[in-house]
RNA sequence: GUCUCCUUCGUCUAGUGGUUAGGACACCGGGUUUUCAUCCCGGCAACAGGGGUCCGACUCCCCUAGGAGAUGCCA
């Protein structure tokens, strides 16, 4: 059997990790068959709709190179992709049950419908529609659809009996037929159709081979298999996959941080990253191997090795995925992803002055290790461009000294600072250790006072590095200042 | 309330009747180092509980408990 599967989506909100992760193991399982993978949008929903959602499902998925072999802007043979423009369809497919006795019209209001929930709430009874319409007499109904009652297309679930399908890794999920969600709406006031018609009607007419959606569905396993049922439909293969939780274990969601693709996207996450990281939220290839390019898990994915459980949605694991990530990229891929966000905070101009783009180049190797996220650049680096904002001068005195002692490590570099800026970096560390030593100090406890004064921070990239980076005079001025701070502070005792 | 699904370290997981229950993140120590970070080494830490089946159960069966999801003119 040819494996067909698709993605399909209602553009109602921005893309989240957890919908991705549907996507990616549909597009995975796909790749891994030498199948096809099939992008469809679920647009039944008029209230809810959003452009702006739809176009972050097409710049997620590119962002994150799953490209889709059939369906909405490529097209292919069983268009279109877009549930709104298959509309005609869905009526035609609900009428057709309603011929057959196997649907029904429902006049009540959803003032009615309200009310009924309510008490249902109140008296703790099992909720769902009373099956008020269902048995409606002929003239009863013509009355109605005289009087230009709207109404909605209800499917007549069978009172009696039990209705299964065959999961792929849950086995077989039995529900009795009473148990099943009372008569539900096939198609609405407003002509279109609900997720239940639509899917079916669609999964079927695209020729999708096995459905991979979120556990969240399971209940409505067995409705469909009935709605397949009365077309006389074969229905495809169910694989029902374990959902994604926030560290509570509630579904994840905005209240756990940040879900949606593209807030990671924007806070300098690779797709790599998100990708090899969804991907084990859920499945594992074996005990020792974690980490996955895209191309891999297009060859090595496999149904079987999904888990049944829930999984946890770990930040903190993603952003170590991150950082391992960035260290593998080259320093010219790595100043290119990290010019945005420089460029965005106004730490370089925009677009970059040559000048500029030469300190970039060469900060990179000081930078990349510190980096989990690419926007971390923006802080580790803006003393490089911009003037650094006031430290306390106590920060200048390393552990164990004075100010005294910090003023004459200053003064002493300052003397030497055009040696050393000059100097390769070995031979720089040697004039600093010279200079420790003549003082009687560690050479850490020159590094400090030098460090705070050219970075304004005690933690920093690398000093010697980032001072020949800076240049003579910059660093001289900074020297400078801090001497002075100092001073000021030794006077006023 | 009802129905369905799930249950190995804090988290993600490996494990398919006989293992010192393995790895990764996180955390805690230590080392390298120029602070931080990276990197390296070490440590902590789990089979939800109770019954069976079996010579032998984390692995198979049953029950209990706990968790989650569904119960929409949303998907």
């Amino acid at each position: 059997m040819k494996v067909r599967v698709r993605y399909a989506p209602s553009p109602t909100g921005l893309q989240h990790i957890g919908g991705i992760r549907t996507a990616l193991f549909n597009y995975f399982f796909a790749r891994s068959k030498g199948g096809e993978f099939i992008l469809r949008v679920e647009d039944t929903d008029r209230e809810r709709y959003s452009e702006e959602a739809l176009q972050d499902l097409y710049d997620t998925l590119e962002w994150l190179g799953i490209q889709w072999d059939e369906g909405p802007v490529v097209g292919g043979p069983c268009g279109p992709y877009v549930q709104s423009e298959r509309f005609d369809l869905y009526r035609e497919y609900a009428e057709k049950l309603l011929e057959e006795g196997k649907a029904y019209r429902c006049f009540c209001t959803p003032e009615r419908l309200d009310a009924l929930r309510q008490e249902q709430k109140k008296e703790k009874k099992s909720f769902g529609y009373d099956r008020h319409c269902r048995n409606l007499s002929q003239e009863e109904i013509d009355n109605k659809l005289a009087a230009g009652m709207p109404y909605v297309i209800r499917f007549k679930v069978p009172l009696e009996g039990k209705t299964f399908f065959e999961d792929v890794l849950l086995g077989k999920v039995t529900r009795k037929n009473k148990d099943i969600s009372p008569d539900p709406i096939l198609l609405k006031t407003d002509g279109f159709p609900t997720y239940h018609l639509a899917n079916v009607v669609d999964d079927h007419f695209m020729k999708i081979s096995h459905i991979l959606r979120a556990q969240e569905w399971i209940p409505s396993g067995a409705l469909h298999v009935m709605l397949y049922e009365a077309f006389g439909w074969e229905p495809p293969v169910y694989c029902h996959l374990p959902m994604v939780m926030g560290k509570d274990g509630q579904k994840l969601s905005k209240r756990h941080g940040s879900t949606s693709v593209v807030e990671f996207r924007e806070k300098g996450y690779l797709p790599e990253a998100i990708i090899n990281y969804v991907s084990m939220v859920g499945w594992a290839y074996d005990d020792k191997r974690e980490f996955f390019t895209r191309e891999e898990l297009e060859k090595l994915f496999s149904l079987e090795k999904i888990n049944k459980a829930p999984g946890v949605f770990d930040y903190k694991k993603l952003e170590w995925f991150n950082g391992q990530y960035i260290r593998k990229k080259s320093m010219e891929e790595l100043t290119e992803l990290v010019l945005p966000y420089l460029k965005k905070e106004g730490i370089v101009s925009d677009p970059v002055t040559e000048e500029e783009m030469e300190t970039v180049k060469n900060m990179m190797p000081l930078m990349a290790e510190r980096l989990h996220l690419l926007s971390d650049i923006t802080k580790l680096s803006a003393f490089l461009f911009k003037d650094i904002t006031g430290y306390e001068a106590a920060a200048l005195i390393p552990k164990k000294m004075d100010a005294e002692g910090t003023l004459r490590i200053l003064k002493e570099i300052l003397t030497a600072i055009e040696e050393i800026v000059k100097a390769d970096e070995q031979e720089a560390e040697t004039i600093f250790r010279s200079m420790a030593e003549k003082l009687e100090v560690k050479l850490g406890s020159v590094l400090m006072p030098l460090r705070v004064a050219v970075t304004g921070s005690t933690v920093s990239p690398p000093i010697i590095g980032s001072v020949k980076l800076l240049g003579v005079q910059k660093t001289a001025e900074r020297i400078k200042i801090a001497i002075d701070k100092l001073e000021r502070e030794v006077l006023n005792g």
